[in-house]
DNA sequence: GAGTGGTCTAGACCACGAG
DNA sequence: TCGTGGTCTAGACCACTCA
């Protein structure tokens, strides 16, 4: 037997996907929907919140409820198939770059095999398509390598670029996991969603880390994509 | 200032990481951890919910709250890069299956490229690790690529590894979300933890799909690694 | 059967957004 | 200011596990 929430949901998605509530559309408010299923306020949530887990209802915090428009899901192309992080997005986006020179957070310097503490070249973008934040990413590049590092975004992505050609080898590793409190107030979703960590390491051809990105995807409106394709000649005989 | 579901969930783990807590103790019930720290069992809980999302939490359903086994994640590796989808996990798992003629899903009909209600022969995996379940998988094949379909699993598992050479392309979609009713139950995870949602397609040499594979990791005990080398004479020109 | 977590209630109060 | 969603309370009742 489901539980109140999950026919609730069921419910609701029916009616959206039936026309019968359209794009765009505001819902009736929690009390409201509340009373009509005759459960309280906290199980209707519950019943949203597994919607917006669905990228199906959109909630605005003092505004409402929202049917999300047909489902536009920002797609991270992986495998280094792009030459920047922010071109491996499907769509235009609009961003914004801080740049700041840090030391080393512990947790990178096995990665990056760099000694802690070590200076390091800090990128932190927001990746927004208009209102709505799509994107989380921090970008870290050793600071020897990343010389005389302009302050402006779009030239720290030319140098980046520049990296790219003797890139011998792009590790992603994607897991899912809630949001940490500081990554849902930024992505402006609920900390009931799920959200795509991809932690990305680029190595060069000297096998020196050329660049560490961490990148956090809201989970209702992005995926990734990885697409291998296999020579003829080649054969991947082993590993 | 953070909320008091954060407060307690920074707590809790501070007392893990330090060793207050040991792996695999059993917490305090919720009601006594919820007096403890001057909350409703509600907020206590959702606290809790955000360190089992973190890994670093299991809850057995009349049993308690259990600090996890320092984490062993199970990764899934990419890029067709091993046989076949069990082996593609790097620890030694058990795992049943179960085989079926099916119509093919509507989902489905486009990225197979098959006719709508075309036969497939799905193939139903459940890894486990000891008693706990890491994965489930749903992969399909189309019928006639698998001709003399045997109802044995270890079967199947080699007449798909033969399948492997003449592999062209391998698709892989990772999306994170929370997982359906159904999953949360086979997965014994809470509706609350994410999944890692996996769509691989495999097209051969021929440009014909031979596999669909979906698969569903719990987020607290899975991620998935892609690995992309690049050959010194290959370059990535367009796209 | 005793104790545990899972679900749910009927409120309360706060934070945000738009007029 | 008013209506919205966000957080939280102090319970209730059910389902599960284990002795």
């Amino acid at each position: 037997m489901p539980s109140r929430r999950h026919f609730i949901a069921d419910d609701l998605r029916h009616r959206i996907s039936s026309g019968q509530l359209k794009a765009g559309e505001r819902l009736p408010s929690e009390a409201q929907l509340a009373t009509r299923y005759t459960v309280s306020t906290a199980t209707l949530r519950s019943a949203l919140a597994l919607l917006q887990g669905e990228g199906l209802v959109e909630k605005i915090h003092g505004s409402g409820n929202f049917v999300r428009r047909p489902l536009c899901k920002i797609t991270y192309t992986g495998g280094g198939g792009a030459p920047a992080t922010w071109t491996a997005f499907s769509a235009p986006l609009r961003m914004t770059a801080r740049t700041t020179n840090v030391a080393a957070p512990s947790h990178l310097t096995t990665v990056l095999n760099v000694p802690p503490h070590s200076a390091l070249t800090e990128v932190l973008f927001t990746t927004h398509e208009g209102k709505t934040p799509h994107g989380l990413a921090h970008i870290y590049v050793s600071h020897d390598l990343a010389p005389a590092t302009p302050p402006l975004a779009e030239q720290i992505a030319v140098s980046l670029a520049d990296f790219r050609p003797p890139l011998s080898e792009v590790q992603e590793r994607v897991s899912a996991r809630l949001p940490t409190q500081e990554e849902a107030a930024t992505l402006r979703i609920s900390p009931t969603l799920a959200v795509l960590s991809l932690t990305r390491v680029s190595t060069d051809t000297a096998g020196r880390v050329v660049e560490a990105a961490l990148l956090v995807l809201p989970g209702d409106r992005a995926d990734a994509l990885f697409t291998t394709r296999f020579m003829s000649e080649e054969r991947g005989s082993k590993e």
